[in-house]
DNA sequence: GTCTATAAGAAGATAGAC
DNA sequence: GTCTATCTTCTTATAGAC
């Protein structure tokens, strides 16, 4: 990785654990292994460090959405999936999801660094609600349409359906985030929300 | 209200606002009308300052889990409430609960500021936990178990079942914290899931 | 591109008059 | 208790040699 990348890569830790005003450039320098002048070289301040953090997040995660997107356009083959899965193979699914989220690097540092930079800039907190809120709720909503469409759930009521299985999710990620020894605890539990949300929608296979 | 009282008051609005790092000295002193140097009569330094508001915010936090538990302990009263009343005076009141987690200015301050600053001090990461976790969780399961107990609802899981009843308020609440404007479509969707949840897990009456 | 030396400025805190 | 003036320290950023 290239010194430009290297720095990207340090002071997304360091802001992640410390929030951007807690960071000074000659921490991130010290990680990167070079002195603090050196670092503006690559960039012509703290800010435009921020900013291309901000920048790159962005683009992964547009890039990200729209990879949900294709498959929420094309639901039917999702929820094809969810019927022909069996029940210990949707909790697996479900599991893996939830600890992509919580061990991916990438992904855990910019949830930390949007949970302490959001209330600063609006922007922060449009991003945070889209990518833990509004995207995840309208992959689940079109995903669990089309089980009820096909009859594999049943309910008169989708969109309160998808919150009482998403929020669950969100909520133990959050309990993760901040206390990584109840993951084993969380896992447990969410395999049993989902189990029970199967049987309480009358999912029978 | 007296001036040391004031100066806790508008540091705590503005650490909520910006966090810690992101607020001067000079700033609170403004709010209050007086010059930063004043403020050192009061406070010996701005650390002084935040530590008064963690303390007091301890002490209030306290004080209303042994209020809970002392109805936790007695849940029997709670959960003949939850029998007697009406499908929609339980919402109401589930909906009530809601709007005060929001309303109340020092709760949402202070829950904004935990936020803030929860990755920095391992310490707020607890009290937020137990704040906003595992006393709520608690509570409900005290009470949902006499509603099992009692007929009224029926699992083999209260755990999940509280879960699932809990976590919807949680996600929504982090919603408006972030976006006021969202308040009346989270209420009217928290209403759906609390009379779906008695839907599901057989409430009768 | 990296370094040392240093400038420039911001923010917390103190001194001492009133 | 509040003020003005000031000190001190810390941090960002630049200058200029290598």
């Amino acid at each position: 990785m290239d010194t430009k990348q290297r720095i990207l890569d340090e002071a997304l830790t360091l802001f992640s654990e410390k929030g951007y005003a807690n960071v000074f450039v000659g921490e991130i320098a010290d990680r990167v292994g070079i002195k603090a002048p050196s670092l503006y070289k690559h960039f012509k301040s703290k800010q435009a460090i921020f900013d291309a953090i901000i920048e790159e997040m962005h683009r992964r995660f547009l890039e990200q959405a729209k990879l949900l997107n294709i498959q929420g356009n094309n639901p039917k083959a999702d929820a094809e999936i969810y019927k022909r899965l069996s029940e210990e193979e949707l909790v697996g699914l479900g599991i893996n999801l939830f600890l992509y989220q919580l061990h991916d690097d990438y992904t855990r540092r910019t949830r930390k660094m949007l949970t302490i930079e959001q209330f600063h800039h609006k922007d922060l907190a449009d991003t945070y609600m889209r990518q833990y809120m509004d995207d995840p709720m309208f992959y689940f909503m079109s995903l669990l349409n089309q089980a009820v469409d096909q009859g594999v759930l049943q309910t008169d009521n989708v969109e309160v359906m998808t919150l009482q299985f998403y929020a669950p999710f969100y909520l133990l990620m959050t309990v993760c985030d901040r206390d990584p020894e109840r993951e084993p605890e969380s896992i447990r539990i969410l395999k049993e929300h989902i189990l029970q949300f199967n049987k309480l929608y009358g999912r029978t296979v």
